[in-house]
RNA sequence: GGCCCUAUCGUCUAAUGGUUAGGACACCGGCUUUUCAAGCCGACAAUACGGGUUCGAUUCCCGUUAGGGCUACCA
């Protein structure tokens, strides 16, 4: 058996998207299973539309999924070749320059070539689907290139997987219907068929066609400019139609790579989810050592140290790094600089006991709390305190517990106390606390 | 219109003739809780419809319906 060649071949008329990036991984999922290799090409022959930053921004998206190939060209390059091969069918005969279309253009006479199409049922077999047939008739004699010098698509992407000797043609469904005339052309060049897999399209999260329009995020690179891990997306885009036939969902590019079969892949489209892709990389965010976390996500405070400390609570709070970066600078300011705060807020739980002793009561075993103590800690310590007064009193923990929350985060919401004072230390806990205490006798 | 592909909870899917039709995400409820999260527990929720084949169909066949693709001298 021949040893395993798939190909990515994306045309640079347009950002990474996330159903080329599937397609994509696909083939390299393929192909590295089965130890094979995978050609990348460069479809770039539509001259207008093709641009050089469009070719190195897919490169990048698909080297920032983990994804490698082992060949690289561009079809552009590969115009003499095609020119020869198609010299070479019309002089066999199995194409022909239809001189009576010919015309001017550019001061120049273009004559378009047409396959001559035997006309016959063709039937090949998908991986995915089984057998696919077809009636090439109403094809007529289709065209293959607009002049002898400039092939269409479909010549070109056969003249090329036959001279890649790709084994595998791995590509989306929206292909099925091109699969009859790309085999013409295979046979009038006398070229050996290769398997075809067609995948399910992905659709957008009303199952309708994904576009600009939807509303879905179509661009790769903005899923990781807003903070998803590539692990993440590899993840969750290989999920979206395929499964490993078990309840297993949690795979690396590596594991994928031992698992990948075209059996688990389905036939029916599937539906682009945000929620789901949003928890699957909290997963992998959550993954990620303190340190990792800060890195990948490029976040930045003005106290490492705390930062540091706060990874934690960003892991517990946030699905992607814009969220993370949201969260320190928003809910979380108050662990690098002082909060403001009203006395209105600090008394709003106050019934009772008046909220200024209570506070007070805190400053002594604040103070002697140890240096660096855990959020456990601070909790045995501080929770009797609150214990007491529930016992005592008509406010329960919460008069005691809401103004000190307050007071260190200036925030309605927030983590819990015993983590803040143990994330900002008691001394700028005690300075909080201390300040509330003077707004209280205002 | 013609040709082709597809069809299990809201979504991604498991189960390839025999299961109380399983899991995940979302949603809802409870526990926990000063708040917001998180965590734990639980509930709700599907075989599109109609015919066959079979002792027995999610599973095989046919039809209907619905969705999707192709129908270019774009890729």
């Amino acid at each position: 058996m021949n040893k395993v060649v798939t190909r990515i071949p994306p045309s640079p008329t347009g950002r990474l998207h996330i159903g080329t990036a599937r397609t994509a991984l696909f083939n390299y999922l393929f192909a590295r299973h089965a130890g094979g290799s995978v050609v990348f090409r460069s479809e770039d022959t539509d001259r207008a539309r093709s641009k050089k930053e469009y070719e190195d921004e897919i490169i990048e998206g698909l080297h920032w999924l983990g994804l490698s190939w082992d060949a690289f060209s561009r079809q552009s390059e590969h115009a003499p070749r095609h020119r020869e091969l198609l010299e070479q069918i019309v002089a066999a005969g199995t194409a022909y320059v239809s001189k009576e279309e010919s015309k001017m253009e550019k001061g120049k006479m273009v004559e378009v070539v047409r396959l001559k199409n035997p006309g016959r049922s063709i039937t090949f077999h998908d991986e995915i689907r089984g057998d696919i047939t077809f009636d090439s008739t109403e094809l007529g004699d289709f065209v293959i290139a607009r002049a002898i010098d400039d092939p269409i698509y479909h010549f070109a992407v056969v003249a090329d997987d036959m001279d890649a000797d790709i084994t595998h043609v791995i590509r989306g469904e929206d292909h099925i219907s091109n699969t009859t005339r790309q085999i013409l052309i295979q046979e009038a060049l006398g070229a050996p068929r290769p398997a075809y897999a067609h995948l399910p399209l992905i659709l957008d999260e009303k199952r309708a066609k994904l576009s600009k329009r939807s509303g879905t995020v179509l661009s790769l690179h903005d899923y990781r400019d807003e903070g998803f891990l590539p692990e993440a997306m590899v993840n969750y885009v290989a999920l979206l139609g395929w499964s490993p036939g078990t309840d297993e969902e949690h795979f690396s590019l590596a594991e994928l790579v031992k698992r990948f079969t075209l059996e688990g892949v389905q036939k029916g489209g599937a539906a682009w989810n945000r929620e789901k892709l949003l928890s699957v990389n909290q997963r992998w965010m959550r993954e990620l050592s303190d340190t990792d976390f800060i890195a990948r996500g490029a976040l930045e405070a003005v106290d490492e140290k705390v930062l540091r400390r706060a990874v934690p609570l960003l892991k517990e709070r946030t699905r992607t790094f814009d969220e993370a970066r949201e969260l320190l600078s928003g809910e979380l300011s108050c662990l690098f600089s002082s909060p403001k705060f009203s006395r209105e807020a600090l008394v709003a739980k106050e019934c009772g006991t008046p909220t200024k002793p209570l506070l007070q009561t805190l400053l002594v075993p604040l103070q002697d709390l140890p240096d660096n103590a855990t959020p456990e800690i601070v909790k045995s310590v501080l929770m009797p305190l609150a214990d007491a007064e529930e016992a005592r009193g008509k406010g329960g923990r919460g008069a005691l517990l809401w103004p000190f929350r307050y007071a260190l985060s200036g925030q309605e919401k927030s983590p819990d106390p015993f983590t803040l004072v143990s994330l900002i230390g008691k001394e700028e806990a005690l300075a909080r606390v201390k300040k509330a205490i003077a707004i209280l006798e205002e």
